[in-house]
DNA sequence: TCTTGAATTTAGTCCTGGCTAATAATCCTA
DNA sequence: TAGGATTATTAGCCAGGACTAAATTCAAGA
């Protein structure tokens, strides 16, 4: 009578997948590619099309055969509820477990899975309903609504720029850790002293006249909008 | 080369296989038998033998046909690890997110396959290192030794007797709301004034001389041990 | 436009962990 | 001690989600 597969919250398999439709959109503008989604979660091809057409099936994504996949309005909404969870669980891993940025990605991942949304409510208030995680990206409201993001990566500044560090990207621990050292961290005020196109460094100047030379992939992990 | 199965953790279906073996070993004596698993677990008697089979194959438990199972000393520290999880996670949700006890269960009951060794350690800390949960509960160690347990229920009690509730049954949310409500908790001290044996019916006198008449459900929900 | 290499899909397997129905052991009681 | 009743096990099935190998489609350059 009562059809389960209805009622029944998306396993943590599927919850992976609109995470990654949903990041690679976002920074691609179009559909997520088999392929790239493939990368992201370390899994076959095969497996993403498999899970692409399931993913359809529950109305999550809109599929078209070798064109990728884009989320629908449940799926972005089922998405937005992962990403919440996810950064409040990373806020609440470094501000009051003593986690460091290494090792809060990963039991982030494990945990959005296994918490409810009372649990997840109940740790928004205990953390005082942050909008923004420590690395600066912006947390989702339990409405699912997300904060519009203007901001740009290092590498697409200009020279003479006055730039506020705004978030950085929380794949790579040993860049993140190397940008914490530093102080490179989300609320930072840098000028740009120079963007060399040959080989795409940045050099910059912090808020204490400290120079850093920045090579490409570290530039392109730096999120910076400008100083308003 | 290198033997996945053999590194990588169990996976939630198992842990929740040991712990059920595990509890209900502890208060029966000997074998975990397949029906008292599968009722516990909600799941059919023949799931119960597959998984019996599977768990021997792990070295984890010993099982013998139609006698049941017994945990391993390799079986014994996994139900112990995610047995100190649960109880810290409880700790924690009761203590630090405004948990009350008909929820605190179920979301221990999912985080704790989630959470990694170091997060129990830090939640550990943040908690300092308590030795008993909120129901009384001893926590293991982190290196796997659990103190023993001298309690026994109230419908064991003789009349008389000066007790102290050392812990209350947490499968029942309804049970654990009636006895938070009159206090009747952990440390709590109590007289015995009759056991009735005609209905199990036991009557005590708490530390204000308020008189409870606890039948035999509720009496049997109740841990105590001699006060000394 | 033809070719070719990359991306994708299909086909066929596997493993985990459930289920039901049928069969077998064990236990208890007359 | 012989039946039932209870408890367990077997056999066979299913779905989720992963994999590999083979076949297909797409896109881009010659």
């Amino acid at each position: 009578m009562n059809d389960l597969a209805e009622t029944r919250s998306p396993s943590s398999s599927v919850g992976d997948y609109l995470k990654a439709v949903w990041e690679l959109a976002a920074d691609s503008g179009g559909a997520a590619s088999t392929k790239s989604v493939a990368t992201r979660l370390s899994v076959s091809p095969a497996s993403v099309t498999n899970m692409f057409a399931r993913l359809q099936e529950m109305g999550l994504v809109r599929y078209e055969r070798y064109r990728g996949a884009t989320l629908t309005e449940r799926g972005r909404k089922e998405a937005l509820r992962l990403v919440r969870r996810h950064r409040l669980i990373e806020t609440f891993l470094l501000e009051h477990l003593g986690y460091d940025w290494q090792e809060v990605h990963d039991e982030a991942e494990r945990l959005e899975h296994a918490v409810s949304d009372v649990f997840t409510g109940r740790l928004a208030e205990l953390l005082g309903h942050p909008d923004h995680d420590p690395h600066g990206d912006p947390i989702p409201s339990a409405e699912g609504t997300l904060e519009e993001d203007d901001s740009f990566t290092l590498s697409q500044a200009v020279a003479g720029q006055r730039l506020r560090i705004s978030k950085v990207r929380d794949e790579d621990a040993a860049m993140l850790d190397y940008l914490g050292e530093r102080n490179l961290v989300p609320g930072r005020l840098l000028s740009v002293r120079e963007v060399r196109a040959l080989d795409g460094v940045v050099i910059v100047e912090d808020e204490e006249a400290e120079v850093y030379a920045l090579g490409e992939p570290l530039a392109r992990s730096i999120f910076v909008r400008n100083d308003s």
